[in-house]
DNA sequence: AATAATGTACGGTGTTCGTCGTACATCGTA
DNA sequence: TACGATGTACGACGAACACCGTACATTATT
């Protein structure tokens, strides 16, 4: 069960209300803030020292279905990155707006 | 226990995320959807033949201890607004980055 | 094949959320 | 004062969440 499947949802199912509520945790919002800079990191790159390995799993998988990221199995690590083309695409300025403030949040 | 009391968080304590999941409810994005047009709307002129009044005032509750609405008793009624200058000073572009898309959800 | 590294899957616990019915408080009016 | 209208408070329920430890799968290396 290593990297293997990931469960993405397609571009045009993004809503609304699921990306927030992916943003509306502290941790993710941290997370997501470290990707801003359009760059692939590893799982243990996130905020290594600070959450466990399954708690970064929990984050990551809701980030994921929620379509903001992008997981993708790379040797025996996971890539993520952000899908901000898609985030984008249907939610123009939204990613943006959001991010601007993450770290204050 | 009528209209009396309502909490209200100060303008510097509104935070990110609080926000975010104040708006990552479908029900909630629909009621500031509402609320853009910058008037008082009652409580039950709000989404009024959807939801149960009781469900209504847990969602408006949430609302406005995230400092997106602010509530005021008038007479027996309650009018409920959006606290655009709070939330536009501390997090610019957010609330209509959001909003843009508010029916799309 | 054995080992170490990385990350997932699963299970458990405690908390919070969404929903709603019922009872009650407040206000305006008759 | 009695009544109807508006909205809150409280309690209950099921579902989802946050957190984490443990076991396992995958990969690369030796």
């Amino acid at each position: 069960m290593g990297p293997r499947k990931f469960f993405h949802p397609d571009a045009a199912e993004l809503t609304l209300h699921r990306i927030l509520f992916a943003l509306s945790d502290p941790t993710r919002l941290a997370v997501v803030s470290e990707l801003m800079d359009s760059a692939e990191h590893s799982s243990g790159d996130l905020l290594a020292e600070t959450v466990p390995r399954s708690t970064m799993t929990h984050h990551l998988k809701i980030l994921r279905e929620a379509g903001v990221t992008r997981t993708r199995p790379e040797g025996m690590r996971c890539l993520i990155s952000l899908r901000r083309d898609d985030v984008d695409a249907r939610f123009p300025g939204l990613l943006d707006a959001i991010m601007a403030h993450g770290r204050s949040g």
